[in-house]
This record gives C-alpha cells, structure tokens and sequence, in this order.
DNA sequence: ACCGTCTCGGTAAGCGCTTTCCCAAGGAGG
DNA sequence: CCTCCTTGGGAAAGCGCTTACCGAGACGGT
C-alpha cells in the first residue's frame, strides 16, 4: 500500500499546517477555520484524489465505525435478511458493516466477536441460536463482556443469556398460535420436523406448538416429533422418515420456511401433491418462499425489522443495560394448511 | 474504546521489551526468540487477555487482511449466493470481509471502493450488473484503478470495461441454450421478462434468447419483450402486462428466476395455475426457489463459487492482469416448461 | 493608549504496533 | 588471550492522523 496521498502532502500543496488540514477537512468542532484556508485544503485535497487513512483516524480518535456482524451462514435467506436489516441501519447511521459467517462452527463466533474486537468495532451484533454448548457460550459472554468493556456495544439475536442487549423472536408464541390456527382447521393428528435439538429456537417452537395442542387436550407423540438440520435438506429428510412411520398425520409443522418446503419436495416425490390432505405449515415466513406453491402457511417474524432494530438498540444511548427486546410473529394461513373436511 | 490491554503491558509484565513481545508474539522472520522468553510472552499475553489493535498492525504493517465486497441487496438470494462464495474463501485466507450493499443506488459502488480504500482493504470485489450510466462506470473505474495504484487487488463481477480483473456469465450463450430447449419442446410464440433495460445482464440475457428465436426463423415481436425491475414484483407486473396484450404467447422467458416466480404468481392470480399450458423460464438457479411448484426451468450459474473464485483471482500472484474469466451457465429443464403436443 | 479577549494558525505529543539498527554477551578460531 | 562472529534483546523511528496547547495578531472597552 504505497505511494498513498497523505494529509501531509496535502497540507503541503495548501502551504498550510497538518492541523489546519486536518481541521478543514473534517469540521472539527469548536474551531472554526478561516473561508479562504478551507477552500484551498479542499481544493488540494480534491486535486490530489486524498483518501484519509481509516486505520490512522481509528488510531488516533479512538473509535471506529465499524460493526461487527456474525451470523451462520449469509446463503440461508433467514440470515441475509436480519444482514439486510443491519446493513440498512448502519448504512443510515455511516458505519460499515463487517460480516463474519460462522457456518455453525461452534465457538466461530467468540473467534469472530474477537476479530471484531481487534478491529475496534462500536458495535457488533451476534445473530443465531443458542446451543446446549455451554462452554462455547460461556466463551462468548466473556468475549462480549470484554468488548463492552472496551467501550464497544454488542446485541445479540436469538441468543438470551448472554450478558448484553439481546432482541428474542418469541417462537413459543409464535408456534402456539400457529398450533391453534391449524386446530381450529380441523387437524388433530400432529407431527412436528423438529429441526436440531440443541437449538433454544427450535426447541421452543416445539415447546409452543405442544401447547397449543395441550391447550385442546391432545399431545405430542414422541415419534411424531423428527429432528434434523435447519436446512432444506434437513426438512426432506425428516418428512422421509416421519411419512415412513406415521401416515396416519395430518398435520405437520416445520419449524422453519425452508424445512417445511424440504418437506413439501419429499411429499411430491412420494406422489402425493401436497397439501395433499395434509397440512404443512412452516415458520419465519421467508420472503423468497412467498410464492412456492401451496403458499406456505407459516408465522410471520419481521427479520429485517429486527437486524435495523440490532444497530438501533446499540447506538441508543443513556439506557440501562442490558435490555431484552421481545419481537412476536404473527400467523399468516395460506393453501398449505387446508381445513379437514371433519376433525378425526 | 478505553482501557485495553496494549503490546506494552504485555512486554512489561513479561519483563521484557516492546520488541521483544512482538517478536515472541508473531513470530517473526529470520529472528529468533529464545523459547523462555517467548513462553514467558505467551503466557502474559494470555494472562490479561491480550488483544492486539488491528488498526496499529495495520499501521505499522502497511497493509490488512480486508476484503471489501460491494454489491446490490444482500437480502436477493442472487447476490447472498456470491457473498456466500466469498465469505467462503475470504475465511479460508483468514481475511475478513466488509460489505456493502448499493440498493441499486447509482455511484453508491463508488463511494463504497473509497471506504475500502480508507480502510486499505487488500482485496474488493464488486458484483453488479453493468449498467448504461457512462459517468457512474467512469468514476469506478477511476476509484478501482486508484485502488490498485496503491497496491491493492480488485475483481469486478459481471462488469466488463472495468480495468480490472472480470468475472463475467455467459448469459449470451445460457440464454441462447434455453431458447433451444424450449423451442425443442415444441414452443413457437414467445415473449420476454426482460428485466431492467439499462441492465448489461438483463439485455445480454434477451440477446442470446433472440438468437435461439432467430435460429428458428423465428422473432420477438417488440411488444412481446416487457421490461421491469429484477424483483419478484417486477416480474408479476410484467407478466400481468403481457397477459393482457399477448394471450396467444406460449413461452415466457423471466431473464432471472425471481422474476419467473413472479410470473408464475401472476398467472395463478388469473385462475390458471401454471405452467397452464405455458412455458416459463427463468435463469440463475437459485437454490432456495428449487422446491417451488412447478420446478422451474433455469440457467444455472455458480453463483458460490463465482463468488470464492473471485477472491481467489484476486489473490494470484505473478499473473498479466486484468484478466477475463467466462463462467457459463447449464440449461436445467424442470415442470414449469412442458412439451407443446404440436408446435403452433 | 493599553490590556483583556477573541480568532485562528502552528507545534508537537501521542494512538499501538512493527522493524531497523545497535549493542552486549558468549563461543570459536588464531 | 584477543579478535571476530553469531545470537538475541533493546531503543527508537516511524505509519498517518487528531487534538490539546501555545502564540500572534486584531479588536474593542475603558
């Protein structure tokens, strides 16, 4: 990286004092400097194509206008658009986003969250699910605490105890509801493609599901529920198997969009068109799946919302902390949950 | 961002100098620390949690290990594809990526290669159709070789006539093959989603599709060819015009898949469910729309690893740049484009 | 006419690190 | 026993910028 303009050169070519060219350029505050000076840094500056130096402002101000972002996995539409909602905000506000992707390698994030550190970021949000992996969290709360400590300001996503501002999608909610919605269409033999078993999300959407149910006096058969990955693939895999061993369910919830369309895939492959006399529901309401067809009866989380909500939460100010923001869904029914002719 | 633990506490509490530590703590070529003191150093650093400022590194060093990737919406699958890519391989290097995404904004590329720069950014990748603003394309082009004038390295990704490294789709010659599978099928009356008109991608794509037309004897009539954004909406809207004026059409080419899926929402709200006699082409591939019903006919592109291999160019060390790298696309025939009984 | 008070430019001290250069100590060779 | 290497640690000069702090001139009040 040689051969870089400096301010010096620059200040040079105004025939001023580094100060001076420094104060011109950036406005500094209390401190005016004289219309003739200020015009000629700027033309100077302008003839020479001058680009201030990131790393020495950062050195010498102290602070940066960076945020940190880690997520799971940028190609999963759940993550880019809580990433689109960060970057907008931070867009607004004129900080850059760095973006790290764990691909869910445990204790990526505390590796990332470090980076980030290094890099003095002013903020950084952690977006994903807690695991059972007690020693990796514990890992990450302190490495978030050390950043706080530092000054920096951290929100984490789906990601409760964890010792800073931390915004939870309410899934047990957001899945009772859904569970009532597809009682109310009759349904009652339930099954549920339960996603990893060590994800806090994915375990209280089980949660909230098998509430509802218990709500209306039924239950949840141990067999009913298949776990496997959060993933399409995962989704197709789990429908394989509950279809194997339970064709008498009517009714099926995916814990998530992209798993309920993975189900959806295995359903066609056996024959059958879905809904098929089945009910499919999914969660999260993923903008890119609005259209698959039979529309995806799913709940509705504003994830865009809640990244922008991240970098705001963050930049607040004179707030006591941490903060816990709660952020509901809400059920959207479309044709893949069609009403049983008669409850059986 | 106060009270850090610097370089300097480490070495004092090491008992030994700044030199001293950052040998021991990096390692560094052709000198040697002596295994004690360099223990002594490790374990220091390690006692209060030592971090070192990226930002002096970055100083002192003369450079980072910082991709800047600039492209349109992160929340498109399209462009979360290549940012997976890149991520992927950026992570293999141990560098970081900063992101930035344009919303489409014109000069916002610009802006976003100055920031990089700042920041020295080692490697930035720029995705994004070109578009017919000269001034715009001028401008990066200038921002981009004043970039590499410093040392650093670019990739720009279906931009063309930018001194730098390409990486461009054959969408000429996917677009074409499509064409001929569904001319193949038996489809003889044809209209185009054509996407954005100032888009290279998007008039590419149309090109190649006459050219298959052409090689039938056949044409597309002007008003056959509608244009719209390159969002689902834009191709909803779209087909919702050609419906309107051109019943009689049988093959719909979406020149990307987002708005395929559109297309295919905008039929069904007609009352026909697709393909309806119809055939509807998109292009990409993307991956999360692979499961919508029914399976849609596509190009194919390596989105990911369009992405990764962009880095990796980037990367090449003792090569004649700028280089052009081609990658093509593989027609993937599914449900949404069925044979015609007879070509009419 | 003098002095306090503004205004506005310059000087220089860092920010935390890397790296060059210098120097001390110990061993080998004469 | 002295000189010349070799080995390995330390001092200090930056990297490019911001920001006290200082000082010089202009201006107005008494």
């Amino acid at each position: 990286m040689t051969g870089s303009v400096t301010l010096h050169d620059v200040a040079r070519r105004a025939g001023v004092s580094l100060a001076t060219a420094s104060r011109a350029l950036n406005g500094s505050a209390n401190r005016v400097v004289g219309e003739e000076l200020r015009e000629r840094v700027l033309r100077a500056a302008a003839e020479l194509r001058y680009s201030p130096n990131a790393h020495a402002q950062a050195m010498a101000r102290g602070r940066t206008n960076i945020v940190g972002l880690s997520l799971h996995d940028i190609a999963d539409p759940y993550f880019s658009a809580v990433a689109a909602g960060v970057m907008r905000a931070a867009e607004a506000h004129g900080l850059l986003v760095t973006m790290a992707s764990t691909e869910r390698r445990p204790g990526a994030e505390t590796d990332y969250v470090g980076a980030f550190r290094r890099h003095w970021a002013s903020v950084v949000v952690v977006v994903g699910s807690r695991t059972d992996d007690r020693a990796a969290t514990d890992q990450l709360a302190e490495e978030l605490a050390a950043f706080e400590a530092e000054g920096g300001r951290a929100v984490a996503v789906s990601q409760p105890r964890l010792p800073v501002d931390t915004i939870s999608i309410d899934n047990h909610a957001g899945a009772r509801d859904l569970g009532h919605a597809l009682h109310d269409l009759g349904h009652r033999r339930f099954a549920v493609l339960a996603g990893p078993t060590d994800l806090l999300t994915a375990s209280e959407r089980v949660a909230g599901f098998r509430e509802a149910l218990a709500h209306h006096g039924g239950r949840l058969a141990a067999e009913h529920v298949v776990s496997g990955p959060f993933t399409r693939d995962g989704g197709y895999a789990a429908m394989q198997r509950l279809l194997d061993r339970s064709p008498d369910v009517t009714g099926v919830f995916a814990v998530n969009d992209v798993m309920a369309v993975g189900a959806m895939a295995a359903l066609r492959d056996r024959g059958v068109e879905p809904p098929g006399g089945m009910a499919i529901a999914g969660f999260d309401d993923i903008a890119t799946l609005r259209d698959v067809n039979p529309g995806l009866t799913t709940v509705r989380i504003p994830l865009e919302e809640i990244g922008a909500l991240a970098v705001r939460m963050a930049l607040d100010d004179g707030v006591a902390r941490p903060r816990v923001h709660r952020v509901a869904g809400e059920v959207v029914v479309r044709a893949s949950t069609p009403r049983l002719p008669q409850p059986r």
